[in-house]
DNA sequence: ACTCTACCTGAAAGCGCATTCAGAAAGCGC
DNA sequence: GCGCTTTCTGAATGCGCTTTCAGGTAGAGT
C-alpha cells in the first residue's frame, strides 16, 4: 500500500499478522480429512457437498476457530463487501448523521465500512480515494461539498475514473456534480429560498448571512436561493452583511463576533448550517443580546441537537441520515446506463422559537 | 467473506471488481520493460533500482492509473495498515468524538480505519469483530462500554482470542477489563466523585440521577462513584431517585419526564452522561421549570455542544479525542508483554451556569 | 448384471504481489 | 586485461482461497 501520501508515520514498529500463523483453510481441510476444494464448498455453500463431509468440516472450522482470509478470498475473485466512505470530519453532527445512515444500511447487507475524515485537507481526499482503490473497495462514497476548483475536480478525476473503470461504484453525497458520477443531493438552493420566504413572512427586512468558506458549493447554493429569494421580494443582502467563517461552531461564533463588531443591524441572522448556527447563538449570548427578541437566528440542516438548543433553533430540515441510505443504494444498485443518476431530498423549513415575528 | 450473520441483504447484484481488469504490476512491467519484480522494486523503494529503470516504471505506473491491489500485497506477506473500530453509533456526539481522535492519528499514519456502528447490538458487535478479522486489520478497538454479561463476554472472547493469536492488536477504549487486553479508561468512578462533591459544596442535599442501562459499566462505575461521594457526606440517594433509560436523547428526555410525573424533590439531577442531560434539559423546559434556578443539572462527558446549551452544563469533562488517540497508540505501539496495559485519564469536574448554590 | 448419466470430489491453476535465489553485469585491485 | 567481489536483475515460488476440469462413485434404466 502505498501510504506515505498521508503524512509522516510515528509507528515504526512493523505489525506483521505472523506472530502465529493464522488458521488456514488448508488447516480446516487436513482435520476434517477432505480436500481443500470441499472444504471451501462446504463453508461457501457454493455447491452442494455430501452431508457427512460438510459436518466434519464445519465442526473442524468451528474447532479450530477459522476465519477466511478476506484478501485470499478477494484475490481468488469472490466479491468482497467493503464501502468506503470519505467525509470531512465525522465527530460534526451533520456527517455524523449521514454516516449513520450509511451504517445502517451497511450493516443489513453485511458491508464492511471503511470511513475516512479528510479534515477538510483536500490531499487526503485524493490519498484516501487511491487507499480505497487499492483496497479494491466495491464503493466509494464522497460525502460533503466539494470545491470550486476546476485543478482539484481534475485530480479527483485521475483517481476515481479508474476505479470506476475497475469496476467500481462511485456516488456523492451533498456535491457539486462535476464529478460525473450518481449522486445525492439536498435541494440546498431551494432549501434557502424557501428559508428566506418564511423569514421575510414574519416580517424580517434586514439579514445578515454567516458563510461558510465561499469556494464550497453548499455555500454557493445556499446563499443564492436566500439572496435571490430576498431580491424577488425586492429585500436587498449587501455584502458588508455577509460574513465568512469557517464551517465549524467556532467559525459560526468567530463569524457572529465579526458582524457584531461591525454593528449589526440585521433583525435577522440566518448561518448557513446549523453548526455555525450553534456557534452563533452563544456569541449573541455573550454579547447580552436575546434571542429571538433581540435577533432571530436560523440555521439550515436540522442537525439534532438544534431542536435542544434554547431557544430551538429555526432551520431547513435535511433527511440526513436517507442521505446516507440513498447513496448506499445508488452505490449498490449499480449503474447500467452511462448517464449519472441525481437524487435531489427537499429539505423543509421548520420555524422553531429562534426566529419572531416583527 | 462470510457475511449473513449480519442480517438480510437486499442488494443482490454482484458487484465485481472486473468489469474491466485492473491495472496490475505485470501491466506496468510490460509497459516499462522490465521484470516484474524490478517494478515491484521500483515503486516499493525496497532495493536499489538502476535509475532509468525506475523511471521507466514510475513513468509507467503514472501512465498506467496503477493501484496496487492490496489483497495481493496483504497476502504476499506485506504488512497492510488497516484498524478496525467497533463503537456503539458513530452519530453519538461521544463517540464522534473518540472516533476522531481514532482518525487524526490514522490519517497522519497512513491507517485506513474501518468503522462499524453495532447501533447496541451484541451480535453485531460478534460478527464485525470476525469480519475484521477476516480482514486481517493490524488492530481491533473497541470503543464504549461493554456489557456486565459474563456468557457475553465468553462469546466475545472467542472471537477475540484467536484474533489475537494470529498477532492482531485489541484494545477497547472506555469499557470494563474483563477482556484482558490494552486498555484506555476513563476515570469514571473518580470523575462522578469529584462532580458529587462539587455539588454537594454547592449545598446540594437532594439529589436525582438518571442513569442509562444499569447493566452497563460505565453506568455502574459513575453511579457507584456519585452515590458513594454522597453517602460519605451522609447524603442518601434513594432507589426511587435514579430513574434508568436509553444512553440517549431521548432517554435523557423519557427519564427525566419519568422523575417529574414522580414528583421531583430533588435540587439537583446529575445525568450520567451529556447527551442524556440534553434530553433531560430540554424535558424540564417543557415542564415549565427553569434550569437552575428550579433545578440545577449537571451532565458527563462534556461533549463539545454541551457549553453551547443555555444554561451551558455543568459536567466533567473528559479528554474524547485523547482516548481515541491513545487506544491507537496502544494498539500499534504492540504489547511485547504479556500483562495487558491500562491506561486511565483523569476527568475534570467543569462547573458552568447549570448548576447553582443553594 | 451392464452401461449411461448425474452428482461429487480432489488435483491443479491462477488471482496480484513480495521476495528469495541464482545468475548477469559492473566495479575493483593487481 | 584477468579474477575477484559487489550490485542489481529476473525467474520462480508461495501467500490462502475460489474455481475449473477431470476423474470417480453411485444410482437409474433396460
Amino acid at each position: 500500500m502505498q501510504t506515505g501520501k498521508l503524512g509522516q508515520a510515528f509507528f515504526n514498529r512493523e505489525l506483521r499478522m505472523d506472530a502465529h500463523p493464522h488458521v488456514t483453510l488448508e488447516d480446516v481441510a487436513r482435520a476434517a480429512e477432505v480436500s481443500l476444494a470441499t472444504a471451501s464448498r462446504a463453508l461457501n455453500g457454493t455447491t452442494k457437498v455430501r452431508t457427512d463431509l460438510r459436518e466434519r468440516v464445519l465442526a473442524a472450522a468451528e474447532k479450530l476457530a477459522y476465519t477466511p482470509n478476506a484478501h485470499a478470498q478477494a484475490l481468488a475473485g469472490a466479491s468482497h463487501r467493503t464501502v468506503g466512505v470519505i467525509c470531512h470530519d465525522v465527530s460534526d453532527p451533520y456527517f455524523a448523521a449521514i454516516a449513520r445512515g450509511v451504517m445502517r444500511v451497511a450493516g443489513d447487507n453485511g458491508l464492511l465500512v471503511m470511513l475516512a475524515s479528510t479534515f477538510r485537507d483536500p490531499q487526503k481526499e485524493i490519498a484516501y480515494i487511491s487507499m480505497l482503490r487499492a483496497q479494491r473497495a466495491s464503493a466509494i462514497l464522497l460525502v460533503g461539498s466539494g470545491f470550486e476548483d476546476k485543478a482539484w475536480e481534475r485530480a479527483l478525476a485521475a483517481e476515481i475514473d479508474p476505479y470506476r473503470r475497475g469496476g467500481g461504484q462511485v456516488a456523492v453525497v451533498s456535491r457539486h456534480r462535476s464529478l460525473r458520477v450518481d449522486s445525492v443531493q439536498p435541494e440546498n438552493k431551494e432549501g434557502a429560498a424557501a428559508l428566506a420566504k418564511a423569514l421575510l413572512e414574519l416580517g424580517h427586512r434586514r439579514f445578515a448571512v454567516l458563510t461558510g468558506p465561499r469556494a464550497l458549493t453548499t455555500v454557493v447554493d445556499r446563499l443564492a436561493g436566500f439572496r435571490e429569494t430576498l431580491a424577488e421580494a425586492g429585500v436587498e443582502l449587501p455584502e458588508s452583511a455577509v460574513v465568512e467563517g469557517a464551517f465549524t461552531r467556532d467559525g459560526g461564533h468567530a463569524a457572529m463576533s465579526e458582524l457584531l463588531a461591525r454593528g449589526l443591524d440585521a433583525t435577522c441572522v440566518f448561518a448557513v448550517t446549523d453548526v455555525m448556527a450553534i456557534g452563533a447563538l452563544t456569541a449573541l449570548r455573550e454579547s447580552g443580546r436575546s434571542v429571538p427578541d433581540d435577533v432571530s437566528l436560523a440555521g439550515f440542516d436540522d442537525i439534532p441537537v438544534v431542536r435542544d438548543l434554547s431557544p430551538p433553533l429555526t432551520t431547513v430540515k435535511l433527511p440526513l441520515e436517507e442521505l446516507g441510505e440513498r447513496a448506499m443504494e445508488l452505490a449498490f444498485r449499480g449503474n447500467r446506463g452511462t448517464r449519472s443518476r441525481v437524487l435531489r431530498l427537499p429539505g423543509e423549513v421548520v420555524v422553531r422559537a429562534s426566529t419572531r415575528e416583527v
